[in-house]
DNA sequence: GCCGTTTTCGGCCCGACTGTTTTCAGTCG
């Protein structure tokens, strides 16, 4: 079976991890991590491109040594250097470094003098006093990190967007309280709308600081004070969530806004332009020797680069300072370019409301069509549609289409693929209506050759116009299933189908990666809410976040067409 | 280990907080 990338990826993850612990060149360790994350985010099939022959160093943080190291890792599923650290080093000491205050230094120190090799072990060692006898420990050391295990042990992992985004709108309340505040922005991952964050990152300008932080960590939900000091604080909040506020005067607003919006690789390929251009970047501002040349704003301090401002979705370090520089940076979808939605359900099936009430928000928001698309008869939880249902819903949707003027309700079904890639619903079924969305909801443990058979079967299918969500990961619960994405996105063009965007927040599928690669491909995305009650129409703008990590402009996204342009497409 | 309209060698982002340190290493953002 080919590799996969995430599996290559995280081959080079481990060697950095057990070169750090072993103390090799921090730019040699850098070098694996930037070239696992490269592989994270690349689009296409690595073990493709070793087949193809392709000339890896092409790829950006590959050159012939780790160009060497993957085909080896094609090949064999893993590599020498690999194999070999793990023989000098217990597999699991390289988990001790996810815990909060143990770096490659702390836990080279434990496993040799201690010889710790777990987190328990760990937590076992400072209990027992074992590690304030280190050199370079101590008492406060050893409690810091007895609660650093602890908590580790007991944590969450990364908080879907929209979980977060009620974390961050009672902290930015309780902020906007402090005395001297000015101004309250989440920062971080959070701005950059990633679909899952690891903690929230806040930053507050004021003039006088010391109040705005102990505001901070006075909020009623700290668990724990992490760190506080002059600009900074760090605290974590009961059930886990860490949040880090920064404080910077009002005139380094935008440097710092820059700063803690990351992406750490951006921030850190941002300050190698400066650097190009003996300019200085951090957190208060662009400097020229001892002169400040910018900071009030992004934009001034984009502009001292000579670029223009990137938007926060796209810092990422996958070429969105190059596409900047070169004046190339997309013109990214906005939620006011929506004219329509095309996947939502009513109380027929598993919906909450009725197809008028759905309606009547959908006109709301200022759209122009709305497809109902009930789930198909084998969803027997979610009462799916047989033909007859589908028939009759159809007819009440002519007959409500016959009133409403200036707005346009579209029949469709959301179809379950079979097994075999036919659909769950005959021809004749389908034949009288506007849409239907095929989805995929079984057998996701199919093996990659079938479960990509299955679904190219479906997209040849002539009255498939939309792959509903198209990975089938839910955030934090499922993997996706495997599946040659290259293959489907190449399958939905040759066949004028279109890929879903799902914006459920425990979906938000298609992946940000693969929205690029539609795009490229020249496949439309279709940004739906997947709604199931009148509300969930808001979820709208986490899919157009994941659409703008995509890099998708409004004319890359089906649904902001006019309905005369989509009934086009839909054929 | 990668990379180059200044370089094929010598750089590689920059700063805050903590604890144990007698001047700064380690970790993290
Ligand atoms: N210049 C610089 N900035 C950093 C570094 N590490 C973090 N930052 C900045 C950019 C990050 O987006 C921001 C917040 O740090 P976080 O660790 O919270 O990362 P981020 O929010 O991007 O992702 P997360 O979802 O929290 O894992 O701080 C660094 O090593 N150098
Ligand atoms: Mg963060
Ligand atoms: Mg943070
Ligand atoms: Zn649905």
């Amino acid at each position: 079976m080919p590799v996969r990338n995430l599996a290559v990826a995280a081959v080079f993850d481990e060697i950095a991890d057990r070169l750090d612990i072993q103390g090799a060149n921090a730019f040699r360790i850098r070098a694996y991590r930037n070239a696992s994350r490269m592989l994270q985010e690349l689009s296409g099939d690595i073990a493709a491109m070793v087949e193809q022959g392709r000339d890896l160093t092409e790829l950006r943080g590959i050159g012939a040594d780790l160009a060497g190291k993957i085909r080896e890792i094609a090949a064999t599923g893993s590599c020498e250097l690999l194999e070999r650290l793990r023989r000098e080093m217990p597999p699991a000491v390289t988990e001790l470094l996810q815990i909060p205050g143990l770096g490659p230094k702390r836990v080279a120190v434990l496993w040799h003098d201690l010889d710790v090799q777990t987190p328990e072990q760990v937590l076992r060692a400072a209990r027992d006093g074992r590690i304030r006898a280190l050199s370079g420990f101590g008492e406060k050391t050893e409690r810091r990190i007895e609660s650093a295990v602890a908590a580790h042990l007991s944590k969450q992992r990364r908080l879907p967007l929209a979980t977060a985004g009620h974390y961050a709108d009672a902290l930015v309340e309780h902020l906007r309280g402090a005395p001297g505040v000015d101004r309250v922005v989440v920062a971080g991952s959070y701005r950059r709308m990633r679909e899952t964050v690891g903690d929230l990152d806040l930053l507050v300008t004021a003039r006088r600081g010391n109040a705005a932080i102990e505001h901070f960590t006075g909020y009623r939900e700290v668990e724990e004070v992490l760190s506080r000091g002059g600009t900074r604080a760090s605290v974590r909040l009961r059930g886990g969530l860490q949040v880090d506020l920064r404080l910077v005067a009002p005139e380094s607003f935008g440097a710092a806004l820059t700063y803690f919006t990351g992406s750490k690789a951006h921030n850190i390929a941002l300050r190698r332009r400066a650097q190009e251009r003996g300019l200085k970047v951090n957190e208060y501002g662009v400097f020229r020797g001892d002169t400040r040349v910018a900071g009030l704003t992004e934009e001034s301090v984009y502009r001292a680069l000579g670029l223009p401002v990137i938007p926060p979705e796209l810092r990422e370090d996958r070429g969105e300072i190059d596409a900047a520089a070169a004046g190339r940076l997309p013109e990214l979808v906005a939620p006011e370019d929506l004219r329509g939605d095309l996947h939502a359900h009513t109380a027929a099936t598993d919906g909450h409301n009725t197809i008028e009430e759905m309606a009547a928000a959908a006109r709301a928001l200022g759209f122009e069509y709305l497809a109902i698309t009930e789930h198909s008869r084998r969803q027997r939880m979610a009462h799916g549609l047989d033909a007859q249902r589908l028939r009759a819903q159809g007819e009440e949707i002519d007959r409500l289409n016959r009133q409403a003027k200036g707005f346009r309700l579209l029949k469709g079904i959301e179809v379950d693929i079979l097994e075999d890639g036919n659909l769950d619903l005959p021809d004749s079924a389908l034949a009288g209506l506007d849409i239907v969305v095929a989805a995929v909801h079984s057998r996701f443990e199919l093996s990659r050759a079938q479960q990509t058979e299955r679904i190219l079967r479906a997209l040849a299918h002539p009255r498939v116009k939309l792959l509903a969500h198209p990975s089938g990961r839910l955030i934090g619960q499922r993997e996706p299933y495997d599946v040659d994405m290259t293959q489907v996105i190449r399958k939905a063009r040759e066949h004028g189908v279109s890929l879903e965007s799902n914006a459920h927040p425990e979906r938000l599928d298609l992946i940000d990666t693969h929205c690029r690669m539609a795009k490229d491909e020249r496949v439309p995305v279709a940004i739906t809410s997947d709604a199931h009650d009148v509300a969930q129409f808001a979820n709208l703008r986490f899919g157009i976040g994941q659409a703008r990590r995509g890099w998708l402009e409004r004319d890359d996204v089906l649904n902001t067409r006019p309905l005369r342009e989509l009934l086009k497409f839909l054929g």
